[in-house]
DNA sequence: CTTTCTGCAAACGATTTGCAGCAGC
DNA sequence: GCTGCTGCAAATCGTTTGCAGAAAG
């Protein structure tokens, strides 16, 4: 099947020089499916003939890419998703208790707020805005109920 | 000397049942006086009597008694700020070439709008919002010029 | 005085890397 | 067929931990 997503990544692959493997569709279409940044070990699971050294040289190529791209969230292991320009623009519910990272759909109010505070910071600071993350840290639903 | 950073720094302390030294003293005035969130390196260079493990440990009772906060950049290193309630509300501008992050001031109009969009989201996901991170990702502009 | 902090050195664990064989193109 | 990807195992490096002596309360 040739999606628009399948024929994305392969032009960006092509375009940064890399070979378009099975293991390099198999991570996409694993982020792809996920509602949220995924860690290593979780890829691990989808995929468990992928050494871990190959999952991260190929998330590595595919982030130089432009397909992928590295989340923080508030424990100990780097997240991974697809670039936003595959995907909608989103944000991010990060749990202080478990933390669970999903995504959030961005709303239009706050996009233009955060558009315009960008405008201004641009101006006054020489910082050249690429992208932003909004980021919403708390408890979620599965943390409130356990305690 | 005893500022109001000082009296709130010990009672934190002293509410978590944890000790006040030098060392904790020392990482708060450091932290105070930064405009921007730690790397441990960084602070070791102002502290260099402090050894690395202690550095360590004391941000993480500092973390603990809700005097520090741990932040994540765009590089391998964590960064260490100040509590947000003993400083001022304030977002991160992060340099994706040299990894460098600056505090910036939150303009109000933005904050109005990450405030409404919370509450928004906070009834439709069941999610509890602590707090919330605004970062800008881009170029500095030391590195702007470099290349 | 008791408990907790401190520095040192060793352990830990997520991520990276060297290498010989296999697959993309 | 050449080049770059793959899996395996070993190395790397920021961070954590065990321990014996010093300092806070």
């Amino acid at each position: 099947m040739l999606t628009d997503l399948r024929v994305a990544v392969i032009q960006r692959l092509h375009g940064a020089n890399q070979r378009v493997t099975r293991n390099r569709e198999a991570l996409v279409e694993i982020l792809s499916d996920a509602s949220r940044p995924m860690t290593l070990p979780e890829i691990l699971k989808e995929r468990p003939t992928l050494a871990q050294s190959s999952a991260y040289r190929n998330l590595l190529a595919l982030e130089q890419a432009n397909v992928v791209r590295r989340v923080g969230g508030v424990d100990e292991f780097a997240r991974f998703e697809l670039a936003e320009d595959l995907t909608e623009h989103h944000h991010h519910l990060i749990c202080d208790r478990c933390g669970a990272v999903e995504d959030v759909d961005a709303p239009p109010g706050l996009e233009s707020a955060v558009d315009k505070a960008v405008a201004e910071i641009e101006v006054s600071h020489g910082f050249l805005v690429r992208h932003h993350r909004v980021d919403l840290v708390g408890i979620c639903a599965k943390c409130a109920t356990i305690k």
